[in-house]
Parts: C-alpha cells; sequence; structure tokens
DNA sequence: GTCAGTGCAAACCCTTTGCAGAAAG
DNA sequence: CTTTCTGCAAAGGGTTTGCACTGAC
C-alpha cells in the first residue's frame, strides 16, 4: 500500500465526518497513521511524531488517547494478533490478516479473497461488532 | 461443556505423550484446566489451584510457565481476543469464537459450523501455525 | 468563564526473568 | 552430583489514569 498525502483540512474533514473534535493533535496523529498506511502501534506512532521537524508537541499519552478514539468512531481498526500490544490498521475496508508469529508482521488478506461461511446466531441481546480472521505462520526458527 | 475427572496418571500420561516432564505443579495446573473446561487466564487458573484444599504449592510464575509450555506442545490452546490478557483453551479440536468485548466472555464454536474459503498462500518460508476466527459482539451499553 | 482536550508522570496490569534453593534420577 | 524445575520478588512493557494546565469558543 502506498503512501498517500493529505491536507490538513482534509483530515479535519474527515474527524469531523467522524464526530470527533479536530484539535491540533489530533490531526497529526490521525494524518500520519493514514499516511504511512501500515500497521502501527501507539508506540511507533508516537516515535515517528515525535521526530517529524514541523511537528507539533504530541505526548503519548494523547497518542493512545487519540487511537482509541479513532478506533472506537472507525477512522482506523484495532488489530489483535500480538497479545503484547495492539496495532492499528488504516485499512478499514472488510479484510483480514496473516500474521507472522516470528517476526511480527502483519499482512492484508482482502476480505473478497478469504471468506467466513456458517457464522453463529449472535447470542441474545449482542450485535455484530465484527470478524477477525488471523491466518498464524511461523518462520523456520 | 460438562467438566471431567481424571486422575494424576492420566494427566500424568497425557504430559509425557506430549514430550512434557510431568512434575507435581505441571499435574496439577493441567488438571485443573482440562477438568474446569473453560476458558481461563493464568490468574484464574492460578487463584483456583491457590483455593484447592489439596493443593500442592504452584506459584504464579509456575502456572504462566507450565500454560506456556502447554499451549507450544498442543496440550492447550492460546486465546488471543482481548488484547489484555491471553486466556488458555482446554479444547484443542479446530473450533473457533465468540467474543463478547462487554463482558468478555468467550464461546466456543465448531468449526464445521463455521469455515474460512480461501485461505491465501503463506508467505515464502513460513508454516502455517493456525487459524483464528474471533467473532466480536457487544452487549449494549 | 467554561469545558473539552492535553501533557506529564505515576500508577496499573499482565507477563517474564534472574537467581537461589529444592527435587529427581 | 548433575540437571531440571520451582518460588519468590523484582523488573519489564504496554496502556491507562489523575490532575493541573492550556486553548478554543
Amino acid at each position: 500500500m502506498k503512501p498517500k498525502h493529505f491536507t490538513n483540512a482534509e483530515i479535519s474533514d474527515l474527524l469531523v465526518r467522524h464526530d470527533i473534535n479536530p484539535t491540533a493533535q489530533r490531526v497529526v496523529v490521525t494524518r500520519t497513521i493514514l499516511e504511512r498506511c501500515a500497521h502501527l502501534s501507539a508506540e511507533d506512532l508516537f516515535q515517528i511524531i515525535e521526530q517529524m521537524p514541523d511537528r507539533r508537541g504530541v505526548s503519548l499519552a494523547t497518542v493512545y488517547n487519540t487511537l482509541g478514539l479513532l478506533a472506537q468512531k472507525g477512522v482506523v481498526r484495532e488489530v489483535i494478533a500480538d497479545p503484547a500490544k495492539v496495532v492499528y490498521d488504516p485499512n478499514t475496508a472488510p479484510h483480514h490478516h496473516v500474521y507472522n508469529v516470528t517476526t511480527g508482521e502483519l499482512i492484508d488478506v482482502d476480505a473478497d479473497r478469504m471468506q467466513v461461511s456458517g457464522m453463529p446466531s449472535l447470542p441474545l441481546g449482542t450485535s455484530l461488532e465484527g470478524v477477525d480472521v488471523i491466518v498464524r505462520v511461523r518462520s523456520p526458527s
């Protein structure tokens, strides 16, 4: 997935459309993860932002808070593959993942290539949040 | 899933068959998780064992180490659904999970009821470790 | 002035590790 | 004796929280 470029105004609009107050820090965080087009953890993102020359200071706590908010509002997707940390995926189209447990690498698989059939009926009083498929692979030791 | 009962000798045999040296502590841990037939975290298991009257002392570190070993040797299965903690599943038959993000409840779904089609070819030099499907549901707030 | 948002540091939780002592053969 | 395993307590890493400050309306 190739990097894209966004103006701050575009990001700001996107946030507003998702019911998020577009503060300077939130715009930086959102813009960074969307432009990187990669699976990043909060810590990854924080370090990238720290090294931007034109950065406006963004604290680690704010990165965590913002990513949580973005995930909750559907701007990005949380991927829980590695028990050690959560990564965020700017790809919000339905898709699944191949996770290399040795290297930590995470690869997208389009939902129209790999599908789930036979969805069980949901427990009473619950609504569907999403279906995650994770293909775990291992590199030779 | 109803609780089962095992003799220590049965558990011991099981461990040996899986290439695990059957120490007293490992037998207690293994027996407890197999008899409970439930998804348990290391902490859960530790607390259950702590309250057993006939227990042989087992430390938290040993519970973690033993569960890791059991998972690695295929006696139990690791389930990574909640980013906050790993749970262990004594059901090693192929199956998937419904996870309630509100309550933390985790339900098994037989693999012959829900299936994945269109598995991607694995990255070069990797071998398949497993395929996890997690249906996330939410209870109303 | 009000209220949401931010930064910092401390707190938290789950998990792993270092190391000395215990157990097993 | 040697090797493996265990227990304890401390460290570790990711994430969250408390609280005072800042900034926007």
